[in-house]
Parts: structure tokens; sequence; C-alpha cells
RNA sequence: CGGGGCGUGGCUCAGCCUGGUAGAGCACUCGGUUCGGGACCGAGGGGUCGGUGGUUCGAAUCCACUCGCCCCGACCA
């Protein structure tokens, strides 16, 4: 307790330049928020931040719920190299079109130029396939179910802090399986049981799920499906994606096995990720104009206990506060005890409140004296007090009312902020004044997809996977043959 | 990659136009008084002005190039 106290000391400075204000200007609040609660830096590499300890902390907390669904499901974690050699990542076509202007490139090793150069790289598609072709032999050896934790390199042109860096952390999971069928119903399980769950439950995100267009599918996909989010400047954010790869990557790998009819066939591939990018996401679904709101179950410290200090309050205040942390402590809370002496308990406040902490628990020689505390919730503000007795029952269960509200209140904003048209005036307008999901009809073509965007900016999101077919496409009046979300996005 | 903006102690910025070798607030350090919504007093430490080159007796200030960051577009998770 007080050793994380003096962490948080450490890297205390600078905190007192008030936030720009999210209505002013979205992107300002969106980096000043991230800057002052110390969730990341600019490094001295173009395009690359550093991740800081109370970042990373809830990057592992991704990693933790994840990694806990991703194996539920069946897979094991693996790892394969950083680097690809280029004769690999040339094989399937579609797949180095799409990528080839992102790839960084090794030429040299030490003090000699490479006989090939190695791509970093920028998905792993290339390298699992080749080792997949390998080890699968026969229909026995399916379905493989392999996931890593890595880092990826993409040369962005255009970075920002967590939704676009040119070197980004992300779970890839790829699998092999023996029918088309099941490589679509391990896509469909991934975007369902492990994605939606996940973005839904723990980060408190409500998504609309769905399959992306032709021109927005993955390189090297049959189908992309999406999870796509509202974030609180209207705009969206693809949170995942699950790609079934059909025999693509298995026919430019050669990944074959022999079937149970004793035909040599080539595996049916799926591949899914999920970024650090998402940290971005929670900032801007749940943060204000006071800065971070992390919903409990992935905030680095889900109470902050700040003691007031009065005369000898080491001695008289202190060991209640030292109570309290190791009940919640012992209720599987994680709890921050600010005991530092150079802050008064009104910086304190502030500053916990602005780096998102769920709950807030004061407690002075008046609550010492009545036997209570005072406690205050940040996703609405309010301040009261709670009796001592039963106090970490109480904190376990606001926690998950705290996390509740703050989905809820998610769900609200994106349906206030969603709406059906089958005018394209409408649709211009919607889309210059106070953006948000747009549900319209669309005939299919990728012409009137790009014409859209040209003209307002918005692309589609993604699809519904049950049939939507009917009315006529929102722009070219053709027969639509899916009622698309469209919005501006990240 | 196109348009715009900005780089001066840790942070926010002034100084630049009208060259004369750096200032403020906050933060930081030490001492003391405080502490229930970003405390106060006193004493201190810290920068050669993003980088390179040029003009000049002299450059934070003028010129050229370059690097980086932010915003808006085109491309992407």
């Amino acid at each position: 307790m007080s050793g994380d106290a003096q962490k948080a000391k450490a890297g205390g400075e600078g905190q007192v330049t008030a936030i720009t204000p999210r209505s002013e200007d979205f992107s300002r609040w969106y980096t000043d928020v991230i800057r002052r609660a110390e969730l990341a830096d600019y490094s001295p590499v173009k395009g690359c931040m550093v991740i800081r300890p109370y970042g990373y902390a809830i990057w592992e907390l991704i990693q933790q719920g994840l990694d806990r669904r991703i194996k539920a499901t069946g897979h094991v974690n693996a790892y394969f190299p950083l680097l690809i050699p280029q004769s690999l990542l040339l094989k399937e076509a579609e797949h180095v079109e799409g990528f080839a202007p992102q790839v960084a490139w090794v030429t040299r090793g030490g003090t000699e130029d490479l006989e090939e150069p190695l791509a970093i790289r920028p998905t792993s598609e290339a390298i699992i396939g080749t080792m997949y072709a390998k080890w699968i032999q026969s229909w026995r050896d399916l379905p493989v179910l392999i996931n890593q934790w890595a880092n990826i390199v993409r040369w962005e042109k255009v970075t920002r802090l967590f939704l676009r860096t040119t070197e980004f952390l992300w779970q890839e999971g790829h699998t092999a399986h023996e029918t088309a069928e099941e490589a679509e119903a391990e896509t469909l399980k991934i975007l369902h049981e492990v994605y939606r769950d996940f973005v839904e439950t723990e980060l408190a995100m409500p998504v609309v799920v769905g399959r992306k267009s032709d021109s927005e599918k993955f390189a090297g996909a049959d189908r992309t499906y999406s999870i796509e989010a509202l974030m609180g400047d209207g705009r969206a954010l693809q949170a995942a994606t699950s790609h079934n790869l059909g025999q693509n990557f298995a026919k430019a790998f050669g990944i074959q096995f022999q079937a149970r009819d004793k035909s040599l066939q080539h595996i049916w591939g799926t591949s899914w990720g999920i970024t650090t990018r998402l940290i971005g996401g929670v900032i801007m679904t749940h943060g204000d104009d006071n800065g971070l709101v992390f919903p409990p179950r992935i905030a680095p410290y889900q109470v902050v206990i700040v003691p007031i200090p009065r005369g000898n309050w080491r001695e008289t205040v202190l060991p209640h506060a030292k109570a309290i942390f190791d009940e919640l402590t012992a209720q599987g809370v994680r709890v921050m005890l600010d005991d530092r002496d150079a802050y008064t308990p009104g910086w304190k406040f502030a500053e916990w409140e602005m780096r998102g902490v769920p709950v807030r628990l004061e407690i002075g020689p008046k609550d010492i004296e009545k036997g209570q505390v005072m406690l205050a919730r940040r996703d609405t503000r309010e301040k009261l007090s709670a009796g001592r007795d039963g106090l970490a029952a109480r904190i376990v269960d606001l926690l998950a009312d705290i996390q509740r509200t703050l989905f809820d209140r998610a769900v609200k904003f994106r349906e206030e902020h969603t709406s059906e048209t089958t005018s394209y005036d409408e649709f211009k307008q919607i889309m210059e004044g106070r953006p948000g999901f747009v549900i319209a009809p669309w005939c299919g073509s990728a012409e009137c997809e790009a014409q859209i965007k040209a003209e307002t900016q918005a692309t589609i999101r993604n699809l519904p996977l049950e049939e939507s077919a009917g009315g006529v496409c929102v722009r070219c009046g053709q027969p639509g043959v899916a009622r698309a979300y469209f919005a501006k996005a990240y």
C-alpha cells in the first residue's frame, strides 16, 4: 500500500493543468487525459508509444479476461517469430497487396546485408501458415486452435495514442479446420463468445456485431466479421475482427491434410484479433470532462482510500484505513491506499477522479467516531456516508452496480446516436450534425460505398448477420441487399 | 502523403515583429505550519531556446533545410 503510494508519487508530477473539455475538442481531451493520467507517453521513435504502468495494468486486465475466454473455448497459446522471410509474405497475393504499404523490413544483420529481407510481422498468417503446413498431415490433426500474444509493426502515416501506433500489442488467433462449416462456426464463436462477451461484460462497451463489406474485409479473408462500438464523439471504433480465411492461405502455404475419404484437402482457416486500441475505446466510451472513468472490471484500482490527516493521524486514522484496505483486498478488490503526506485530501480526490478510479473512500476522525466512511462513486459523482460494518460486501455490490450503470449509460448513448433512414439527404444531414450510427439500405456495390464515403466520410462499419435485404439503396435507389450500419470511424 | 498549427526548465506559456547570449506560473528539493474538494510561508535546484547549416561583431529572435508532435483530409486495427 504505501509502496503503491510511493510508485504513484514517483510519476505524479505536472497534474495541475486543466484537461481540455470533451465538448470543446474531443481529440485533445483524449490525448490530454492519457498523458495526465499517465497511461502512455510519446517515445523518441516516431509513431511509437510507451505504455506506462497505469496503462499497462489495463492491458494486463484485458489479457486476463480475454485469455480466460480464449482458453475456455478450447484454444492454446504459442509464440511465433517476429521476423518473417519476404518470400513467405509474398505467397498470398491479396494479403501482400493489402499489407505492402505498411510493412517494415530488416535488411541487415550486424554488418552484413541479408540475402533475403525479413519483414517485421504486420500480422502472422504467413509464418503460422508455414508452420501449419508442416504440422498438419491428417484430419485427425484438426482442428488446430492456437492463439498468440504478440507485438506487431505496421508503418502508419498518422498515429494516435492507443488507437493507431506503429507498434502495437495484440492477441491473434489462428485456427485450421476440416470443413468450411467448422471454420465459419469458429469465426462466429470467437466473435460472439469471446469478443462480444469480453468487450460488453468487462469493458462495458456495447457493440454492434456484424460482417464487413468486401472493401473493408481483411486482405486474404473470405469474410470478415467485426464488433463496432460508438465513441463519445459519435465516431465508431472497430473493437475486434474475426476472419474466415476460407482456403486462401491453405492454398498459398500448402496446408493440406488427408481427409476421412482418403483424399488430400486444404484446411479451412480463421484468424482473429484484439489490440491495445481497445484501451482507447474504453477511454472514449466512458470518460468525461474530469478525466477517465474506468469500468470496475478493468480498473487498475477499483477503490482508492484517502485518509484524512488530523493531528497524529498515522496513529489514529491510518490503522482504520489499513483495516479497510485489508478487508477489501481479502474480498479480491483492487485497492490503493493513498497515505502520502505530500498531498492534501482535496488534491487526492481530484487526482484519483481524473485517473478513473470507480470508488473513493474517505476516512477521517469524524467518520471513525461515527463508525462510518465517506464513499464517492466516479460514474455518478455521488458522495454519501456508509456504515463501517459490512463495508466490504457493500463495496463489492457497488462495483457491480457501477459496471452495470456504465454499460447502460453507453447503451443509452448509442441508442440516442443511432438513426435509420432511407433518404440520402437525411443521411448527409445526420453525418454533418450529430454523428453516430446510421442504418440505411445498401445495394451491395463498392461504388456506392466509396461515393458515400467521399461525400459524407461515413463508411459501412458492418452489415447485420441476419438477413436484412429490402428497401432501396440510400444512394443509388437499386434494391437493397442489406441494412448497413454506417458511421464515421476511427 | 496533401492542408493547417506548434516546438523556449518536468508542464503551460511569455520573449521573436524592432538581434545584445532567458523569464513567469505551476511542478520539483529542503524547513515549517497544514490537511473533509487540487493548502500556505520561507529558502533553493533546474533550461542556452527541437536539430543542422547560414547571415551577423553578436542569433531563442533573421534565412534555408531537417526532425518531431497536434488537428483536418486520403490509407489502416
